[in-house]
DNA sequence: TCTGGGGTCCTAGGACCC
DNA sequence: TCTGGGGTCCTAGGACCC
């Protein structure tokens, strides 16, 4: 048996904790830049607000209902995120457990005894409200496509805090195909025209054809949904490719600009990458213009290029992706975006080494240091205390974030104050 | 005016080999 | 006129997830 754990309406409850005077009120949060959407409560679900809506096509309605609206603040979410998290490793066996995304997590039950697995779920959810605040919602099921389908339908349909949909799969006629997990928009789309419809209807298809006319993928989704366990839970696994690309806040035509932005994602790779022992051994640049402008030149491409000696030096790996850059870059469009990526990583302790290259060992350690230095800087004193000049000081092209709350969790200076009367 | 970011996995098709 | 068959590996692109 599977639960998974999901928190409700993740950033807006964030949101939310600091703030119990937003209880019960209309809350949104917006993507980068303040652009959709991304996460609603309850309330603002209730005023049609969909998921992914444009901003500035919803402010009205945003203003007119009295909707708290915040920018996106990570810093915060992350934080509650581990502490929601920590209390489910306190709770449950580490090897049994996948920490699916930053709000929800599956545990796999084999080794509790099944009349127990309700409570536990119940008391486990109860905890975690208690000692972080934030509400979820426990799914219980055969398999992870059920445990996710069971959190659906005490979400959405019973509004019930924890439910286990074994010996209850009548549900899955009233379950459209579309919201199993893994059956997205285009998979439904053709789904639905060969009159299959309800996730009932997908359970009943047969597996050979399945794999034939689709894919491996809604295979295993037919298995799981008739009790048949195989996807399992995920190992922790370090990323394969780790990427940064952001909307600028206004469109760019200047070189400079978009160099000091893919400086300081290159940066910001370069830190997840060497939080995982990794190196970078081939990686990407690419450039977007703006596709909701059809009136201007469009314009994207990418450059990958591979390394020699694989590296996290944020120095070099800056350098090369300004001449990958420089290769891509056309005067007179307007650029919306710039990113980065590493798309292949080697693990730094079991490096290949190169027959034809020798490594200049002395440089690498002085490299190291150096790179140590830079990280234990800036856990100390904050994001970006220190950084190469490539990023620049104004960054004038930066993302919008206007509304964006306190970092309440984990910056001394932004601690919620307490005043005694 | 304004439209997110960061991942994973699978598949088809091309290049190459014998 | 007519031009094999079987295999591997790599890559780009698509679909999906939150």
């Amino acid at each position: 048996m599977y639960a998974l754990i999901d928190c409700n309406n993740f950033y807006a409850s964030c949101e939310r904790l600091f703030r119990p005077d937003l209880i019960n009120k209309p809350v949104v949060v917006l993507s980068n830049n303040d652009g959709c959407a991304i996460a609603r409560s309850n309330e603002a679900k209730a005023l049609g607000i969909k998921m992914g809506d444009p901003y500035f096509q919803i402010k009205s309605l945003c203003k007119r209902n009295g909707v708290h609206i915040f920018s996106s603040n990570y810093t915060l979410y992350g934080d509650i995120s581990h502490r929601v998290m920590s209390i489910i490793e306190e709770s449950w066996n580490e090897d049994a457990l996948e920490i699916y995304s930053i709000d929800e997590a599956f545990l796999d039950l084999k080794t509790l005894p099944e009349e127990q697995i309700n409570t536990f779920c119940t008391n486990l959810r109860a905890k975690i409200l208690k000692d972080v605040g934030i509400p979820t919602s426990v799914g219980i099921g055969k398999t992870k496509t059920l445990a996710k389908l069971a959190n659906h339908i005490a979400k959405k349909c019973l509004k019930i805090p924890v439910f286990d949909i074994t010996g209850h799969e009548y549900w899955l006629k009233h379950i459209e195909v579309n919201d199993i997990w893994g059956v997205g928009r285009q998979l439904s789309k053709r789904l639905n025209r060969q009159g299959v419809k309800t996730a009932y209807d997908l359970a009943q298809l047969n597996t050979h054809i399945v794999r034939k006319q689709y894919n491996v993928l809604l295979m295993r989704s037919v298995m799981e949904l008739n009790g048949c366990d195989c996807i399992g839970l995920d190992d922790y696994a370090p990323k394969q490719s780790i990427m940064s690309a952001k909307s600028f806040g206004s469109m760019q035509t200047e070189l400079w600009a978009l160099e000091q932005a893919l400086s300081s994602y290159v940066a910001r790779v370069c830190e997840k990458m060497r939080q995982q022992n990794s190196k970078a051994s081939c990686i990407q640049v690419f450039v977007l213009s703006n596709r909701f402008r059809q009136d201007l030149p469009q314009y994207s491409n990418a450059v990958n290029y591979k390394l020699v000696h694989p590296t996290d030096d944020v120095r070099a790996l800056t350098s090369i992706a300004k001449r990958c850059l420089k290769k891509i870059f056309r005067e007179g469009i307007h650029y919306k975006k710039v990113g980065f990526g590493v798309l292949e990583m080697v693990d730094k302790a079991h490096q290949q080494l190169d027959l034809l290259h020798t490594v200049n060992e002395d440089l690498l350690q002085k490299s190291n240091k150096i790179m140590s230095m830079i990280d234990g800087i800036n856990k100390r004193f904050g994001k970006r205390s220190v950084h190469l000049l490539a990023e620049g000081f104004n960054r004038h092209w930066k993302l919008r974030a206007e509304l964006q709350s306190p970092a309440y969790t984990t910056e001394w200076l932004e601690l919620p104050m307490v005043y005694a009367r």
